[in-house]
DNA sequence: CTGTTAGCGCATTCAA
DNA sequence: TTGAATGCGCTAACAG
C-alpha cells in the first residue's frame, strides 16, 4: 500500500517494489476484478466506458499479470521445454542454432522457451515436465530407444522432436535427407561430373539405423541410378585419421572423381586439409558439395551446399509441440496451411510431421576440370 | 479422484492426467497437508515415522509439487531469463554457446534458464521482468546505453552481463582482454618472434568504445613496450574487402612481420584467404596467434590461441545474477570463494565481478622462419 | 452488461 | 510434534 507519494506510475524503487494486483486496478478503475479480468482476456463483452476506466486504471499502475497465478489458475504455463543434448566435452554448434530459432518460432505462438541441457541425463526433462513448468517439450538429437522418449511417454508429457529417426511415435520434422542427398547429386551432374564420391555418415551411426544417415544412402543410390553417374560412397568415421586415410584412397583412386560430396560435415576441416593433402584444390581439381551444412556458417560461404533448413525445422517444430498440448486448446486451425518448403511424407509414419524439402545454396557447382 | 484400478503409481493415461497434489498425499499418508509441506521443505522437525508414511504416500502416488503454486506463495520461480541478442541474419556463434553453458551453471544453483531473443527488441525481457516468469536476468552482449538495461534498472529488476563496457553498473563477467592480448604477444616473443601485426577490434567496436576493443588495444601497446617487440596494429573492419586489403598491406610492408595476433575473429576464414592470397603459410611462413576463439571450435583447432572463457564466465554470471536476486535469500554465503581463474579486478567499477584471466590453449607457438 | 464468490496448489501462521 | 486455517493473484462459474 502506498501512504506518501503519488500512487501513480510503476513503482521504481528496487527491492521492495509493491506488486500491483487485479484488486488494485479494479479499485482504481471503480469495478470488480473480474471485470479487469474480462478486459485482459477479451473472453466477455465489456462496455466501452468500463474498459477505458480499465485501461487507463491499468496504465497509471503499471499493472502486469503474474505469470504465476495465471497458470494456477489455468493449468498452462505458455511454456516450451527444449532438451538440448550435452553429451560432454562435445558442444555442437547446430544446438545453440536451434535454441535461438526454436525460441523465435515458440514466441510467435505466444510462448516462451525453457532451455534444458541433456547434463543430469532424464532427470531434468522429468522435473520438469512433474513441476509442470512447461506445456511441452521440443526434443534434439533423439537416438534409438532414448529414455527421455520413455519418460515422456510415462508421464503422458506433450512432445516433438527435431530430427527423426523412425522409432519414436511422436511428431517430429526434419530434412528430406533422401532429397536432398539425391539433390546434391542431380546437380553435380547437371554441372558435367560424371565421377563422384559421396561421404556419408560416420559407420556408428549407420550402425544405429539413424534416419539421416540411412537416408542420405537410399538418396545417392537413387540418383546415380536415375542419371547413370557413378557415384562411390565413402563411408565416414568419427576418428579423423581414419576419415583422412579413407578420403585419400578414395581421391587417388582411379578413375579419377570429379566431385566430392559431403554429408558428414564435423570434420570439415580436416576433410579439407586431407584433400589439400592429396594436391588437389578447391573447387578447381575438386568440386566440393556440402549436405546439411548451417546456415551462414562461417568458412562453409565458399561452398555450393544444401544448408540444414533450420528456420523450417524450428517453426514447424514448434508449431508440432504446441499442437501436441491439448486437442481443445488451439490457438487457430491445426495445421490449415503446411509451411512453405514442408509437405506430409509419403513413408508410413503414424505421427504428425513435416518433412522439409532441400534447397541449393551457396555458389554455382563448378564444372569438371578438363 | 480414482474409482477403480490401483491407487498407486504415477498415472499413465494422456491429457485426462488427474492432478495429484498435496492433499492427496496427506490424505494417503494420513497426516494434515501441511505436515507434507514441512517434509517437503525440511523446514520443521518431523518425526521419523510420519515422515517415512510421508515418504512412502509421495512415491505411490508419484506426487511432484506444482511449480506455478510454489512461485505464488513464495514470489520466487528459480528461473533466470537469458537474453540473446538477434541481430537478424547475423546469428553468432557464441550466443548458442553461451546459453548452453549459462543453462548449466543455472542449473548448478537450482535454477533453470528461459531463453530470450532480442527479436521484438526490449518487449520480451520488460514482459518476462513484469510478469515475474524470471527472479533474474543474464543479458549477453550489452551494447552502449543499452535499452535493456534502461529497462531492468526501471523495473528494479536483478540482472548480470556477459561481457563489460563500462557503462552499466551491473554485475558484469568478463576475459581480461587487456591481459589476454598481453599473453599472446609475450608468448609471441617469447617464441622468438620479433615483428608483429595485431589486427585489433573493428573500427566501429573502437569508436563504440567496446571494452574488449579498448582493453584489447591496451594489452598489445603494454606488452610491445615491456618486451621492446615491434607490434604493428592493424584496426579491422566489418567489411570483408577492407579488413583484406589492409592486411594484405600489412603482411607486405617491411620489414616483414612473422607473426600475426587477432582479436577480430568474426571474419577469420576471410583472414586466412588473405594470408594465402599473400603467398604466406601458416605457420610456415607466417605465425597466427587468437585471442578470444571459441574453445574447442572446429576450424580454429590447428592454431595457437587464447580462447573465450566460456565455461568461467557462465558460472561467474550465472552466481552474479542469482546474487542479485535478494539480499536474504542466497543458497550459501554471497562469494565467499571467487571461481578459479578468477579475481577482482584493479579498474574502477561499483558493481561486482569476475575479471577472468587468460590461458594459452593448442599447438605452441612456432618461431619465426629462418 | 457487471459484480460476487469459490477455488487452483502450496507454504505458513496460529492453535493445540 | 502436528493440524487447521488463511491467502498468494487470477479466472470462471454463478448470480444479478
Amino acid at each position: 500500500m502506498v501512504w506518501f507519494g503519488e500512487a501513480d506510475g510503476p513503482t521504481t524503487g528496487r527491492g521492495e517494489a509493491e506488486m500491483t494486483t487485479i484488486k488494485d486496478v479494479a479499485a482504481r478503475a471503480g469495478v470488480a476484478p473480474s471485470t479487469v479480468s474480462y478486459v485482459l482476456s477479451g473472453s466477455r463483452k465489456i462496455s466501452e466506458d468500463t474498459r477505458h476506466a480499465v485501461q487507463a486504471a491499468i496504465e497509471e499502475l503499471g499493472y502486469h499479470p503474474r505469470a504465476s497465478a495465471r497458470t494456477l489458475r489455468s493449468a498452462r504455463t505458455r511454456v516450451l521445454a527444449l532438451a538440448a543434448p550435452r553429451v560432454p566435452g562435445a558442444y555442437r554448434a547446430i544446438d545453440g542454432r536451434f535454441a535461438i530459432d526454436v525460441t523465435d518460432a515458440a514466441r510467435g505462438h505466444g510462448y516462451d522457451v525453457l532451455l534444458m541441457t541433456d547434463s543430469d541425463g532424464v532427470g531434468g526433462l522429468r522435473r520438469v515436465a512433474r513441476s509442470r513448468l512447461a506445456d511441452a517439450a521440443v526434443l534434439m538429437a533423439v537416438e534409438d530407444r532414448d529414455p527421455r522418449v520413455e519418460v515422456l511417454h510415462e508421464l503422458g508429457f506433450p512432445a516433438a522432436l527435431l530430427g527423426h529417426d523412425d522409432h519414436a511415435a511422436l511428431p517430429w520434422t526434419d530434412l528430406d535427407w533422401e532429397a536432398a542427398v539425391a539433390l546434391a547429386v542431380r546437380e553435380t551432374v547437371a554441372a558435367g561430373h560424371r565421377r563422384m564420391l559421396f561421404l556419408s555418415s560416420a559407420e556408428h551411426e549407420v550402425a544405429a539405423r539413424r534416419g539421416y544417415a540411412l537416408h542420405g544412402l537410399d538418396g545417392a543410390r537413387r540418383a546415380a541410378a536415375e542419371t547413370g553417374a557413378d557415384v562411390r560412397v565413402v563411408p565416414s568415421h568419427r576418428d579423423p585419421d581414419v576419415l583422412a586415410r579413407r578420403l585419400n584412397e578414395a581421391l587417388t583412386a582411379r578413375p579419377v572423381a570429379t566431385a566430392l560430396i559431403v554429408q558428414h560435415l564435423i570434420l570439415l576441416p580436416r576433410l579439407l586439409d586431407a584433400v589439400a593433402a592429396a594436391g588437389l584444390r578447391v573447387p578447381h581439381d575438386l568440386t566440393v558439395v556440402l549436405v546439411g551444412s548451417l546456415p551462414d556458417e562461417l568458412g562453409t560461404r565458399h561452398l555450393p551446399r544444401i544448408d540444414l533448413p533450420v528456420a523450417e525445422m524450428s517453426t514447424a517444430v514448434a508449431r508440432l509441440a504446441i499442437d501436441a498440448i491439448g486437442s481443445g486448446r488451439d490457438d487457430g486451425p491445426p495445421s490449415s496451411q503446411e509451411p512453405a518448403g514442408a509437405r506430409a511424407s509419403s513413408r508410413p509414419s503414424d505421427a504428425p510431421h513435416h518433412l522439409i524439402q532441400p534447397q541449393l545454396a551457396g555458389p554455382v557447382i563448378a564444372p569438371p576440370p578438363d
